[in-house]
DNA sequence: AGTACCTGCATTTTT
DNA sequence: TGCAGGTACT
């Protein structure tokens, strides 16, 4: 500890409460790691507290603290803290900081969670409340959109124009913002073909006859019972004494709602979240929740993290720069005592194969330590792309050199078809209203139900008013259906009946009755006669599954866990590079980061911009500074001139965020064979062999696309020049010639960028340094 | 029921 | 380009 520190800790021990002295004398070492900041948001225990918490800045480490500084200093049990984290891996992770900190075993916070698990956990008390049992299923994405396009057919509408996928944006966009079918606006009345508020009122109701509720479902109904009981909030409102909220920039209004509610008696509520991470604004993250705090909580205490822990200067001061470009910033100015370290590398390319061999090279590079620095482990390196379709140059290029990469964001677990089949089989089992579960797995695997039995069992069902499995029923007694289906059929809702039956005599346990599930209704069967070479992958899942079982108390506990969780990662001893997208590699960070892509239109996203205009720019911005505060060491980011999307050639200016990082910050590197002759020669053979490419017809539309193309006249800002090589003045008129599409004239210049008419057909924006100037006509 | 062909489409993603 | 979803045929 410094002078300065100790000074510090001795003047705020001046004004401690006894509490807090009594706590002293207890000893805290726990603070001790702490710089003054985060010292401050942990101790300032009582009324609302923002934590501004900049990248890197020890975020996860201070709430953790001030979990185990609540504890510590008597304030409140362990059970009467609510913390909230978006993700599963968050909250697991503050589990396990808090349990170390405090180093010894305190029983488990059974309130720490993330927004759904702990919803589920309330409205499985008052389900009555909003007409469900308390029994009720977790619907996903799936099922949910299943559920949407039977309503959608039954109505006679075009699922074709009106997509399914489009009602379900729009219904999750008004449950994020916590609209119930009589809450939606008039002005909304348009959505979905002026049907989008009946769809989500029979949604709704079909929801409830199933017994089922989707994600949006959890939290809205929750923050429907405290507002429409008061009784029930009041006791939640006592209950927990103090509330702690990890990523509150990403809350949106019904989180926002739910939490209001619940603090609105004490207000001791802490909120740690970091504006300029706001990346998911498209699935209804509200900025606008921490930009109001203070308002929303007179009085609040804000505290900001800014010393940065991870990023080298350099770094740092990239960020920074990009960031600034930002209006309607709470404003935080992160710093290092960290050294310079390298700069921000920037890099052009050609096309984005030429970007994916450097990077590989580059790789291979910090691997062997020849980039000035000690040899890299590949876990120690990542790819950040915009879009997941850019990770394909990648996987293409690792392949042939043999580069263990891993892909993060893949499907997951509980996706696979195989998983979800057994997983209606427990729903059915559990809860006989399930519908959806058992139009699932009514004819898998194949007993001879087809089409015709199933609508025949649905109208059986609408008749008497009951589940699917009971008309199922009633159709098997009523001797409907051909022989065969109803012979499958009725063996099908026998076996539920046994199986219910077992779950309730609770005389075997949850995995015995598993297994007895997945044998007797035929589904391990069926995957242990598939010749298919995924057969024996997907037995390997089931029994996965079966053994998940084991840290369960029964299936419904099982069902929860698995329809609210993602179990996705399994531990690999090989080092690996990380490919995945900026997205998801919000909160990790790694030594060397490549951000390759940047150009306009890919990123930031043409569809951004296209949808949300400047709110769109400014998102992608936080998505930019996100990327680049991902790195500890080493920031090398990337663009490539032309890139092949959706089979189409495409030329692109490198990204307006480029032009936004300081020059002092930055190192610009040559691209391989642009400067020494014998490179260039080999280069642009290599060009050659691959310019037949470019003949295809779509190359051509291209082109005859871009010369309709008006460039804009907006100003742009002041530019990086990407190659120092000394670049000739460039005029209206001049004849140039470019290695791939050959002599043209140029039409118009700005900052570094011409616009080219070549002979061969067809206009383009180039960039200047990709052009030489031809003094004479050459033919 | 299984297949072969055609069409349309194509950010970001957790729960 | 490559995929998912649908249709039409065997």
């Amino acid at each position: 500890m410094s002078e300065r520190d100790e000074t510090d800790a001795f003047e705020r021990a001046e004004n401690r409460s006894l509490s807090q002295m009594a706590m002293g004398a207890r000893g805290a070492p726990y603070l001790d790691g702490l710089n003054p900041e985060q010292r401050q948001a942990v101790e300032t225990l009582e009324g609302p507290v923002l934590m501004l918490a900049g990248a890197g800045t020890g975020k996860t480490k201070a709430l953790t603290t001030r979990i185990v500084h609540l504890l510590n200093t008597g304030h409140v049990r362990p059970n009467q803290i609510l913390a909230v984290t978006f993700t599963n891996k968050a909250a697991r992770e503050m589990k396990l900081r808090v349990g170390s900190l405090l180093g010894e075993a305190v029983e488990g916070m059974p309130w720490l969670g993330t927004f759904h698990s702990l919803c589920v956990k309330i409205l499985r008390r008052h389900a009555e409340l909003v007409g469900l049992k308390s029994n009720f299923t977790i619907l996903d994405t799936d099922d949910q959109l299943r559920l949407l396009k039977q309503l959608i057919r039954a109505d006679n509408i075009d699922d074709k124009k009106w997509p399914a996928r489009q009602l379900a944006g729009i219904i999750d966009n008004w449950k994020n913002r916590a609209w119930t079918p009589d809450k939606v606006p008039v002005g909304e009345a348009a959505a979905y073909n002026n049907k989008g508020v009946d769809f989500y009122k029979l949604y709704q109701m079909r929801l409830r006859t199933l017994n089922a509720t989707d994600f949006g479902d959890l939290l809205l109904h929750v923050v429907t019972i405290f507002q429409t009981h008061p009784d029930i909030l009041r006791k939640y409102q006592s209950w927990f004494r103090y509330i702690l909220v990890d990523e509150y920039q990403d809350t949106n209004v019904a989180q926002y709602l739910w939490l209001r509610l619940l603090a609105s008696e004490h207000k001791n509520i802490c909120c740690v979240g970091d504006d300029d991470q706001s990346i998911y604004g498209w699935r209804g993250a509200e900025v606008g929740n921490i930009l109001r705090f203070e308002k929303d909580f007179p009085g609040a205490h804000v505290v900001r993290l800014e010393q940065n822990y991870r990023s080298t200067h350099h770094i740092l001061g990239a960020a920074s720069a990009v960031i600034s470009g930002n209006k309607n910033r709470l404003g935080k100015t992160l710093w290092t005592d960290k050294k310079e370290g390298d700069q921000v590398r920037l890099i052009g390319h050609w096309d984005g194969e030429e970007e994916a061999r450097w990077i590989g090279e580059e790789i291979e590079n910090f691997q062997r330590g020849t980039r000035g620095h000690d040899p890299m482990s590949l876990d120690d390196m990542a790819i950040l792309v915009r879009a997941s379709h850019q990770m394909r140059a990648f996987e293409d290029r690792f392949l042939t050199i043999g580069l263990p990469y891993r892909v993060i964001g893949g499907p997951r677990f509980y996706e696979r078809m195989e998983i979800r089949d057994a997983m209606a089989y427990f729903r059915v089992a559990i809860s006989h209203e399930d519908g959806l579960a058992f139009e699932r797995i009514v004819n898998t695997p194949k007993r001879g139900i087809g089409d015709k039995a199933v609508q025949l069992i649905n109208q059986t069902a609408r008749e008497h008013d009951v589940s699917l499995l009971e008309g199922a029923r009633i159709l098997v007694e009523a001797g409907g259906l051909a022989a065969k289906a109803r012979g499958a059929l009725k063996q099908l809702v026998e076996g539920v009946d046994r199986w219910s039956a077992a779950i309730q005599a609770g005389t075997q346990s949850h995995i015995e009755i598993a297994e007895i599930i997945l044998d007797e209704s035929g589904y391990t069967g069926y995957w242990k006669n598939d010749k298919t070479p995924e057969g024996p992958g997907r037995l390997e899942n089931l029994k996965e599954l079966v053994k998940a079982l084991e840290g369960f108390e029964n299936l419904q506990g099982f069902l929860e866990h698995i329809s609210l969780i993602m179990e996705n990662e399994q531990e690999e001893n090989t080092p690996k590079v990380t490919i995945m997208t900026l997205h998801a590699a919000k909160g990790l960070e790694f030594p060397a980061v490549f951000l390759p892509g940047w150009e306009d239109g890919l990123f930031p996203s043409q569809r951004s911009m296209d949808e949300t205009g400047q709110k769109g720019v400014e998102e992608e911005r936080r998505l930019a500074y996100v990327g680049i505060t991902r790195a500890e060491e080493v920031c090398t980011i990337s663009f490539a001139t032309n890139r092949r999307v959706y089979g189409q050639w495409q030329s692109s200016m490198p990204s307006r965020f480029i032009d936004e990082l300081p020059i002092e910050h930055v190192e610009v590197l040559t691209p391989p064979g642009l400067h020494s002759p014998t490179a260039m020669s080999s280069d642009m053979a290599d060009k050659a062999a691959r310019a037949d490419a470019y003949s295809s017809p779509g190359w051509k539309r291209m082109q005859a696309r871009n010369a309709q193309y008006t460039p804009s006249t907006e100003p742009k800002p002041k530019r990086l020049i990407i190659d120092a090589e000394e670049i000739p003045d460039f005029a209206i008129g001049n004849r140039v010639a470019h290695e791939k599409y050959g002599a043209g004239t140029v039409i118009g210049v700005e900052a570094g960028k011409l616009s080219i008419v070549f002979d061969g057909g067809g206009a383009k924006k180039i960039l200047a340094s990709f052009v030489t100037m031809q003094d004479e006509v050459p033919f």
